[in-house]
Formats: C-alpha cells, sequence, structure tokens
DNA sequence: CAAATCTCAGTACTACTGACATCT
DNA sequence: CAGATGTCAGTATTACTGAGATTT
C-alpha cells in the first residue's frame, strides 16, 4: 500500500500542479467529469464516489456552485433528493483544461511509461482487481 | 491511474476511521512513524515526503507540537536547519495504535487477500516500479 | 413514527501564496 | 550578494460532528 501511496499522491500532485493555473483542483475537474457524464448526481452520489460524508459533499459542490459551474435542481421523483447539474459554464470549463489532466488519460508524463506492453498487460488488471477489492469493503 | 486513486482512497478512509478514536489522522501517524524511525526530520524533509510545500510542513509540524508529540531542536552543523523530534508523549502515542493502522503493515484487512501467491509477486514489484518512475519526476 | 436525504453551524486541519528573517 | 531554510499572515478548501428541516 505504500507504493500505491506514493504513486497516488505523486500524480495528484503532478495534475493538481497542471490544473492551478485553470483555477481547479483535482476533485472539482473529476466532479465535473463526472456530471457531465452521468447528466445529473445526488450528493449521496458525490459523498460515496469520492469517499467522504454528506456534508462534506454539500461543501464540495457549494463551491461549485459558487463558481457557476453547477446548480441544484429539484427531483421531481422524489422530494428529499437534489439533482446537480452543470451549467453551460461547467462545460465551458470543463472543455478549457488541459487534455490529460485527468486521473485516466494521461499523455505527457505516462504513468505506464517504465513497462512493457507484456507488463501493462498484467498490471493494469491486477490493480483494476486491487481497487475493487478495496472499495467492496468500504461501503460500510 | 483510476485503479490507483480508488485503492488509496479506500484504504485511506478505511485507516482514518480506525485511527480516529485514538486522535490521529494518517498523516500524523505517517509523520510519527517516521521521525522515530530517523531519530530527526528536516521540515524540507517533510514536505518531500508528504508532497507538500514547506509552509504546510510547517502547521503538519505545528499540530504535532500543539499535541506534545514532538519537538524542534536547533541544529547544530547548519543554524537555518530545525531538527523535528520526537517526545515521549509521541512514542506512547504511537506505541498505543492499532497495529495494523499503517499504510504498510495491514493486518485486518489485507489488500493483497484477493490475489494468489503468484500473483503478489508480480504485482508488488510493478506497483514499486510504477511508485519510483511517478515519484522520481515529481522531484521537479 | 422510523428512516432517508440534505443542509447548516461550528471547528479543525490541510494547502497554497507572498513576504520575511536568518544563515551559508 | 545569491541561494537555502524555515516561519508567519492570510485565504480557501476539505472534512468532520452534531443538529435540524423535510419527505417517504
Amino acid at each position: 500500500m505504500r507504493a500505491v501511496a506514493i504513486s497516488f499522491l505523486s500524480w495528484k500532485r503532478y495534475l493538481e500542479a497542471k490544473l492551478q493555473p485553470c483555477g481547479v483542483n483535482l476533485k472539482q475537474a473529476a466532479l465535473l467529469r463526472m456530471i457531465r457524464s452521468e447528466g445529473y448526481l445526488y450528493p449521496a452520489d458525490v459523498a460515496r464516489r469520492f469517499f467522504c460524508d454528506r456534508p462534506t459533499a454539500t461543501s464540495l459542490i457549494n463551491t461549485l456552485v459558487r463558481r457557476g459551474w453547477v446548480k441544484r435542481e429539484a427531483d421531481l421523483a422524489d422530494a428529499r433528493r437534489v439533482r446537480v447539474i452543470i451549467t453551460d459554464a461547467g462545460i465551458a470549463k470543463l472543455d478549457s483544461l488541459p487534455p490529460d489532466a485527468s486521473r485516466s488519460a494521461p499523455q505527457q508524463r505516462d504513468p505506464l511509461a517504465p513497462f512493457t506492453e507484456a507488463e501493462r498487460k498484467v498490471l493494469i488488471p491486477l490493480l483494476q482487481r486491487l481497487a475493487a477489492h478495496l472499495d467492496k469493503d468500504s461501503i460500510k
């Protein structure tokens, strides 16, 4: 897990440095991308995906609302719930980000650079199994 | 990198929940462990190891000083520098932590549980190479 | 009424920038 | 003096707890 932590933290710091001129941090960019691709998210979804509590999700959402990148919308099916949707400004902001500033789509600094094709074929499925294993358990 | 992020964040949340009753978070525990094992650290070391800036390292150290777990000491060889050393209370606190609450020494929830012995022998070196690759680049 | 969902108030910690004092 | 090291002030974000409003 030490190697996982170093990998993640190095990568995070690299991406944050890259995103910073855009006025976005890693979590904000990831959240915007999720909302755009899914159409909307409930605050509880946000909390689950970011491994945080619901009040924390509220503040994550609030910072994006303050920037004008997302907004809240009533959910007609269940009035307890709120849909978080992306705004035009949010889409524009996402489009303005450097293309490799994502956890999943690297280019300039390729995490896989030091590995051969055969090693990648082994490493990637193993990593995905590790993530699935740890993630599953974390849903208390 | 997505799998790496999910693995790390799930693991982090699990450990933080475990450490919380002790009044320590993951970074604090890791820092205490580093200081104990190395004897002392300079603030610049702390910044490098936690992938943060020097002022942030100062506040990490300050929170531990406030708790009485570490203290600062003059460095005789270079008067610009400060050594951060652990106190008796810090050692006692470390010893009181649950044994598997570390990034490196898991027990109750084994991250490697779903893997066979052969798979572990493959995954671990690959992960260490990934960490070394990303970490190296991050030293600007 | 019990449970789910969300938010608010308050607190603490993390992280950065910019500035500055000190020492090599 | 240039460079390295550490800290301070100020600000913003993240994260939690505890409480409360609303809806199912």
